[in-house]
RNA sequence: GGAGGGGUUCCCGAGUGGCCAAAGGGAGCAGAUUGUAAAUCUGCCGCGAAAGCUUCGAUGGUUCGAAUCCGUCCCCCUCCA
């Protein structure tokens, strides 16, 4: 044990059902909701991000919600930096920081710290994309493997996002990742009680995320988008672009595919980031997990404040 | 009734005598994950631990050998009537 104080993590893949719980404990405990979320920061991206509702948010407001535009982008580590300033705020009003959402590596970011690395810089990324065009990936990767063998042996090919940060990295600090990444940051200061929540069957999780994505276009998910479309300076390439559902929304707009296809594709899309949360949360350390839609989830919680 | 085209592994779809358990894509499953992470990428993907076994509408042939050639039958599509 620590003097730390507490902090609650609910956690969960996509549509097992973390809102309603946390809402339901922020109402009834001392509890601050902060969302780790990486879609439901963009301003506008309400339906498609299963954003709480604007009642909701009123009743239990949410931190980092609603904080950028679509055309902006945000980064783990300007998640570290803001969850870790506003969990002070939280503590130092007596109340205690719930962190709900299920973008893992903002947690993973949050809990283990993040290398002192240069943060995203759009020339340099640039460069690195028209060099890649002219030369091909493959000669960049062996670029990376003169400057740093140990992460191009552990970058693939054909992971053109990692090949490019790591390149970047090294030509923005002159140092290697491998080498940066030695530098660890301190443990997080507070005594974190993690929560974990989904179906026990994976194919109600399935059910559930195929319902609520036609619910979704039930409630003008298309129409939603379409304003985002016609706004004429966003595009595909963006972060807030690639959400689940918005991409395949967007693509429909274009003439890309068919209705049929982009409702296919979205529910689709959304299992599979299921899956990829599910992964991360199954290699997890010290969570305590929870049934979507068990009635002890709340004081199995609240016992832990 | 006549003339064509077609039925391939969960789906789409290549494959026209051996190099085919069968390209490719999708889905699915497992995994990776340090400033894009709702992103990006990797592996597996008929059954079997393996030897091997069972597949390409059905059935009967031809052949050393068939998803591929021939006969018959069933089903689907287009066109003529």
């Amino acid at each position: 044990m620590n003097n730390y104080p507490t902090a609650i993590f609910l956690m969960g893949p996509t549509a097992s059902g973390k809102t309603d719980l946390a809402i339901k404990l922020a109402l009834q405990c001392d509890c601050e909701i902060i969302s780790v979320d990486s879609a439901l920061i963009y301003k506008g991206m309400d339906i498609g991000s299963a954003k709480p509702s604007n009642a909701e948010l009123q009743l239990a407001p949410h931190a980092l919600v609603d904080i950028i535009d679509p055309l902006e982008s945000y980064s783990a580590g300007d998640f570290r930096e803001d969850a870790l300033r506003l969990m002070q705020e939280i503590t130092a009003r007596g109340h205690i920081p719930l962190l709900v959402g299920g973008t893992m590596l903002y947690y993973k970011a949050l809990v283990d710290g993040l290398s002192p690395l240069p943060s995203a810089d759009l020339e340099v990324r640039a460069q690195i994309e028209k060099e890649a065009l002219e030369k091909g990936w493959q000669v960049l990767h062996q670029e990376l493997h003169q400057i740093d063998p140990v992460s191009a042996a552990r970058i693939h090919v054909n992971d053109p996002q990692r090949l490019a940060r790591a390149l970047e990295v090294f030509r923005l600090s002159g140092k290697s990742l491998t080498e940066l990444t030695q530098v660890k940051s301190d443990p997080i200061p507070y005594n974190i009680k993690q929560f974990a929540i989904a179906p026990a069957e994976k194919s109600v999780l399935h059910g559930r995320i195929e319902q609520r994505f036609e619910i979704m276009l039930e409630s003008g998910f298309e129409q939603e988008v379409r304003k985002l479309y016609l706004r004429g300076d966003l595009h595909l390439d963006l972060p807030s672009m690639r959400c689940v559902g918005y991409r395949q929304m967007w693509e429909y707009l274009q003439g890309t595919m068919d209705y049929e296809e982009m409702r296919f594709r979205g529910i689709v899309a959304t299992r599979q980031l299921a899956k990829r949360q599910m992964t991360w949360l199954r290699g997890w350390q010290n969570v305590t997990w929870l049934e979507t839609g068990h009635a002890d989830n709340f004081a199995r919680i609240k016992s832990a404040l």
